[in-house]
DNA sequence: CGTATCGTTGATACCTGTCAATCTTGGTGG
DNA sequence: CCACCAAGATTGACAGGTATCAACGATACG
């Protein structure tokens, strides 16, 4: 699908009211500090597959995921792709402190952004030290599990990739729940946010090997596939188990 | 090869001659600034093979390399190892803002540090901004290469990695020279800081398989190998064009 | 209802891992 | 000085996991 420079719809949502004002890194501001974003910040709509950047694009945008899921790849000359990131609601999407980006930044669902012109938002974190601060933190959470996800990529095998990726979801959908939603203990269930091929470009697989390894968790009763993209995690020890030693 | 949990001499030795005081972090810092760092540094040595911390142990140090390369790796239950980063003299080591490391920290060769106390340091990081900026920017550029690498580790083939690593270590060995050394335009020639079972750790391949591709390398003469360790590249185009596509 | 996209399944090939033997190198001690 | 040994590196034979190529099925959409 193909970028538009000028992206969607502006809304003037209050900072206030914002799902995630307590959870990214606006949280260290106080309601009066935080007009310093809110002056600048922009919300922006992406469809499903709309690009957000390009690869050598300037990083002129800096923005906060409001909602759904944004992958940042990376692709060699003959066009292998690899998914080196994926972001959800809170995370930070772009590259401070460097004139280009150094990926491809494309809407894996649906996605709302708060977005700032990069340069004003350097400003704000020249002035606001404690932004800064919480960017810091939230970039060293980032090449932590980074360096976590490279393990997989080099040592492990494809089901122990896919059980580490389905455990990923699982954990990061528990996370945008409320506790109070579900009060008795059921089986996790999540929507995948990527298709098939997308998976596969994170795991460093195939799209084949993703999807025999789907109907093997599937005929052994560890997961069930509810409709293709929702999956239901009938044995969860299992899975867990699988994520680090071969089956 | 065992840690020492107190390594070895402890040398008073003063910024200004260091070796990477225009490189490292504390060179945003003016030389009366930088006693806020020397006053709690302690220089530190390990030998090849010392463990400078381990996987598990509480994140007390902080060090910026002065000489030699440090490996961060990580290990699944059943042994298998994956490298996910290599510190060369100026680079940072150590988790900012953390109880607990997450990787081990190895040195690769013989290596010396110059460390401060965790706690210590951040307190430096909160009074001079201006450093915690530096640092900033620096994870900032680990966070890329380490994104960059995960696409060798997905997407490359065995001899792509091999040429990806040799290439690195080659672009590596060229910041370290004084470029006053090398006049003439001659081979790029360095030593490799990694034993063949290391590289594989840092590739995601086997001990056999990285050799087998040394020696290709070698028999289609695009490098050749002094001693084992040190490889003279004898063919970088033809290195580099190995490096993204298919030979 | 045709078409496009995505996903599944099968047959086969090949790259890399595994297992094992041999070679090289460096260090140690008789 | 040389024999011996340990660790690292190389090479070979073979197996297996994943990629590749291809066909088919499912789903959504106009």
């Amino acid at each position: 699908m193909k970028a538009s420079n000028l992206p969607e719809t502006s809304l003037d949502r209050r900072c206030e009211n914002c799902p995630v004002r307590h959870h990214a890194i606006c949280s260290v501001l106080d309601n009066h500090g935080c007009h310093a974003l809110s002056d600048i910040m922009v919300h922006k709509h992406f469809v499903r597959g709309q690009q957000i950047w390009s690869d050598d694009d300037d990083a002129h945008v800096f923005a906060i995921v409001i909602s759904g899921a944004v992958k940042l790849s990376k692709m060699l000359a003959d066009g292998r792709q690899q998914i080196v990131g994926l972001l959800f609601p809170s995370d930070c999407l772009g590259r401070a402190y460097s004139e280009k980006q150094q990926t491809f930044a494309e809407a894996a669902t649906d996605v709302e952004l708060c977005c700032f012109p990069r340069q004003k938002f350097e400003d704000v974190l020249k002035q606001h030290p404690e932004v800064e601060h919480a960017l810091f933190e939230k970039t060293l959470i980032d090449l932590d599990s980074t360096r976590e996800w490279m393990v997989a990529l080099g040592r492990k095998t494809a089901s122990e990739k896919m059980a580490s990726f389905l455990l990923q979801m699982s954990h990061r959908s528990e996370l945008t729940k409320c506790p109070y939603d579900r009060p008795a203990p059921e089986l996790p269930t999540f929507v995948l946010p990527l298709t098939r091929g997308e998976i596969a470009d994170y795991l460093g697989l195939t799209i084949e090997t993703v999807s025999r390894h789907f109907t093997t968790l599937r005929v052994n009763d560890v997961i069930r596939l509810i409709d293709g993209q929702t999956v239901e995690v009938r044995d969860p020890a299992a899975l867990a188990s699988m994520a680090e030693a071969k089956d």
